[in-house]
RNA sequence: GUACCCGUAGCUCAGUUGGAUAGAGUAUCGGCCUCCGACGCCGAGGGUCGUGGGUUCGAAUCCCUCCGGGUACGCCA
């Protein structure tokens, strides 16, 4: 059961709406559009009098009379065409901040049947260095993974490695082209099995020889050529280990590191299913299906006898629902390969693979440049995750102190200090628009962490933690909350938001829900920190109480900060010269 | 050509599924540090919600027209 002031009001809404014989469909309320009026708004009304055909301010007044003998509500009024404005007592309010605070998942819900959920998402591939566009999945698949879980599901994340396909076969003949044969392959480090790929990559666009060398070398590595196996082994491994390091930067994690090697064997399965069902039809030398509407076919065997990315993504349903036993699966995978997931889920449903399984896909938009377009450095190349991390933390320290500037810190304390910083802004600037509309990364304003930013929220923590450690913070724990003015009051509407709001973004798999709300719970704190003093404050009860809430701000923002997959330093320095 | 998406303040974007006076950030201008961290707070200006129609008590939101932008469309993944 949830402890929410939004649930507790629609409860008592829905009783009072039964008892009036009126459908509670339309008994929900709202946080309150108009916040001069009221803190909720029920609209229901409207709706009724529109199907009933009766007036809609006789029967908001029905229910208005209702809802005033309770004393939880300060005040009750039926405005405008029939909007019923909700106030509540502030001592209501304090109360459940009371029940809050004392509940360590404050006050959320957990949801009533927890489901199992495989989510992919990352999607790196091997040889090829991580760049902005793999940025949005890992950033994005993690926050919906950590959102998930605390809302009670199980997730079982995959990182569904691009390990198979003609590009493997591609750089096996470029090493092939220079070194003879692959007898060298092993001794080479990930900066020269990207080279490799680089120069096989240019070469296969203009040279169509070349590019049929590489599809037939691939066909023979997905037959099982031990020669190719082999080298094909340490490519994988070599890749596997970097892009491992660049993940761990982004502080996002995957329960299971396949590749899509790793359905190879269900592929076959696969074709052999959709040729016994009689879906499947050799058409131009290729294996395909058809598919309803005027959507182009899934191609599931090349006529070169190898096997397309569709099939392995369609085997890789089979397996996750077989294997993993997944109720839905979720793709976290630019939006632009829509169509593809229709096709293969449309398939998957042909061949009845992963009955009553959701399959999902999260699309987002790219991150682009200034012009709007697919985001570019300088010189036109393509921005790789590494430079940016770094373009990120030389903004930042350029308005944190060295280690030699501050007393008490290591040089250990000010790097780790500039990470967190620095990946929190690059998240928080991803997570902070709704995923599937892409966003501008402005170059010239990122060194400015002021406003709706991961760092204002960074800053509202560690102020709230300088707060915490003055008081005392182990004294707090006793005390009730007491409101004593707007700025407080606000406050402890907004917390009371919070469980609406996670089931929202667990509804919606929009981690933006939840920075969003985090920003303005930041902003409400600020604005009733300057000007109420806690510490200071008029009694010792109102002192207390403050504390209280500035306590359960922090908790809330940090765990907040931690679905999104950013981190909360303990404190943020600032330059002493920097004004 | 076919399908889908988008157009809201100078700029970047919200807008809880049809509700009241369309909101944030940024930029601009003005105020607030002898007081808990000013990476902060308060205030001001800034809008034919692309256009024209329709549906109804009521439209940024639903339907249609047009204009402008984007994306995807059989053997790359």
């Amino acid at each position: 059961m949830s402890l929410s002031l939004e649930n507790t009001i629609n409860q008592k809404m829905n009783n009072i709406f039964s008892k009036l014989g009126l459908d509670t469909k339309f008994a929900a309320v709202k946080v309150s559009d108009r916040p001069d009026l009221s803190d909720f708004q029920c609209n229901g009304a409207l709706a009724l009098a529109k199907i009933e055909h009766k007036n809609p301010r006789e029967i908001a007044s029905l229910i208005a009379a209702e809802l005033q003998s309770d004393s939880s509500f300060a005040k009750i009024s039926v405005d405008g065409p029939g909007f019923i404005n909700i106030s509540l007592s502030d001592d209501f309010i304090a109360n459940n901040m009371d029940e809050i605070a004392q509940d360590e998942r404050f006050g959320v819900a957990k949801v009533e049947k927890p489901i199992t959920i495989v989510m992919d998402f990352g999607g790196p591939n091997v040889a090829k260095a991580l760049h902005v566009g793999h940025l949005r999945s890992a950033v994005i698949g993690e926050a919906i993974q950590r959102i998930e879980r605390f809302a009670g599901n199980k997730v079982i994340s995959d990182v569904h490695l691009g390990d198979w396909g003609t590009p493997m076969g591609m750089i096996l003949a470029e090493i092939i082209n220079q070194d003879g044969d692959l007898s060298k392959t092993e001794s080479y480090n990930i900066d020269e099995i990207s080279a490799f790929y680089k120069k096989a990559n240019i070469r296969c666009k203009e040279d169509e020889q070349a590019k049929e060398k590489a599809r037939i070398i691939t066909a023979e590595l997905q037959n099982g050529k031990p020669e190719y196996r082999k080298a094909w082994q340490h490519l994988r491994k070599v890749s596997v280990d970097a892009i491992k390091k660049n993940y761990e930067a982004l502080d996002a994690h995957f329960d299971l590191w396949l590749g899509e090697s790793d359905a190879h064997e269900t592929c076959g399965k696969i074709v052999a299913l959709a040729a016994q069902k009689g879906i499947s039809e050799v058409d131009d030398g290729a294996t395909i299906i058809r598919l309803e509407g005027n959507k182009p076919p899934v191609i599931l065997v090349k006529s070169d006898g190898g096997f397309g990315y569709q099939l392995t993504d369609i085997a890789t349903i089979k397996m996750r629902y077989d294997d993993l036993h997944a109720d839905e699966i979720l793709y976290v995978v630019d939006k632009r390969q829509s169509l593809h997931f229709e096709q293969c889920f449309e398939t998957a449903d042909k061949l009845g693979i992963a009955p009553g399984v959701k399959l999902q896909h999260i699309g987002f938009g790219t991150v682009n440049g200034a012009d709007g377009k697919p985001f570019k450095t300088r010189d036109g190349g393509v921005m790789n995750l590494e430079d940016l991390i770094t373009l990120s933390k030389n903004k930042v320290r350029e308005s944190i102190p060295t280690a030699d500037e501050v007393d008490g810190y290591s040089e250990a304390d000010i790097e780790k200090l500039v990470n967190q910083i620095a990946i929190g802004a690059i998240k928080f600037q991803d997570l902070k628009n709704n995923i599937a509309s892409g966003y501008v990364f402005e170059l010239d304003d990122f060194a400015k962490f002021e406003g709706k930013t991961g760092p204002y929220i960074q800053y509202a923590i560690a102020r709230i933690n300088s707060i915490l450690r003055k008081a005392g913070e182990a004294n707090i724990k006793e005390g009730k909350i007491v409101i004593t003015n707007k700025e407080e009051r606000d406050l402890a509407l907004k917390i009371a938001q919070l469980n609406a709001i996670i089931i929202r973004a667990h509804n919606e798999k929009e981690p933006s829900v939840i920075s969003d709300y985090a920003y303005t719970l930041a902003q409400s704190f600020s604005t009733f920190y300057n000007v109420s003093s806690i510490m200071n404050a008029e009694t010792t009860e109102a002192a207390a109480s403050r504390l209280k809430l500035a306590k359960m701000v922090r908790d809330i923002l940090k765990q907040l900060l931690y679905l999104l997959g950013i981190e909360a330093p303990e404190v943020m320095l600032k330059k002493a010269s920097a004004e």
